[in-house]
DNA sequence: AGTCACCTGATT
DNA sequence: AATCAGGTGACT
């Protein structure tokens, strides 16, 4: 599920909750998700340390600790994690903050990963990601500079977590719709109106459903049902546009799902 | 630039 | 039993 908006609402909402609080103990369930630190490094160098923020870089969260170390955790596909809930079978690390209060990752295809490093090391780990599409930096101008570089379909050039840090599949798609680019055309071959209105379209769907995914995680559940968001392409195959009803297509680009509407994006 | 491997669970 | 999944890094 994770992609910005996830990660960022899971950051917001667990702010308040974790910052400020020490960790007690930590408990690796599954190795396979510091890999390749070993279990022990997160262990010793968390244990005792002060959370003193929670914040999100493209779909990374970093915690930052005392002592000049960060952990970063990566949900890829199904991870999640949430403040004060009990453990389950999918979880595969879990901080003890006391007072019975815990961080808890849980990730069921333990994809997923959580690392620690010095801060300087954790800059250098996420100093390759892009632009941050809800940031001041995320300009017209840079957005036009990047893509007249680039020969990558529209698609998987949002995609690149290298060109703009945080969308995914869905959101992906959904900008694309929105601006009326189709997925395959290559970046340098947009020109500006389209180029603008695709730059719009990123900022307005991401905005949008933060505000969803907020509202998704305060919910006892987590993001499950409860959404507020309805994609108008991404899993839509064979269903009529929302815009000009043709049947929306599935193609597949980079190995994964691309949906889009044939009338609309040209 | 394209394909695969990493994992597991849900769906066909 | 086979296919699919909202992500990414390491291969060719």
């Amino acid at each position: 599920m994770p992609e910005l908006p996830e990660v960022e609402a899971t950051c917001r909402g667990l702010a308040p909750v974790i910052t400020g609080k020490k960790i007690a103990a930590v408990h690796v369930l599954r190795a396979l998700v510091t890999r390749p630190q070993p279990p022990a490094r997160l262990r010793k160098l968390a244990t005792g340390r002060r959370i003193g923020s929670i914040e999100r870089r493209g779909k990374n969260i970093l915690i930052q600790l005392s002592g000049g170390y960060a952990i970063r955790i990566h949900l890829r596909m199904t991870g999640s994690l949430r403040a004060n809930q009990p453990i389950s079978a999918a979880t595969r690390v879990w901080f003890e903050l006391g007072r019975s209060r815990s961080l808890v990752f849980d990730d069921p295809r333990a994809l997923g990963c959580v690392h620690i490093y010095s801060t300087e090391d954790a800059g250098r780990v996420l100093a390759d990601l892009g632009p941050e599409p809800l940031a001041a930096e995320f300009t017209r101008e840079r957005f036009l500079a990047d893509a007249n570089r680039s020969r990558q379909p529209a698609k998987l050039f949002l995609m690149d977590q290298k060109q703009v840090a945080g969308l995914g599949n869905i959101y992906a798609a959904e900008a694309l719709f929105r601006a009326g680019v189709d997925p395959t055309r290559p970046m340098n071959r947009l020109r500006w109106p389209r180029l603008e209105a695709l730059h719009e379209a990123i900022v307005a769907v991401l905005r949008e459903a933060v505000k969803s995914a907020a509202v998704a995680y305060s919910q006892p559940g987590g993001f499950q049902e409860a959404e507020g968001f309805h994609p108008a392409v991404y899993g839509r195959a064979g269903q009529p546009c929302i815009a000009c009803g043709r049947k929306i297509r599935r193609i597949e680009q980079g190995g994964r799902s691309t949906y889009y509407c044939p009338g609309c994006q040209k």
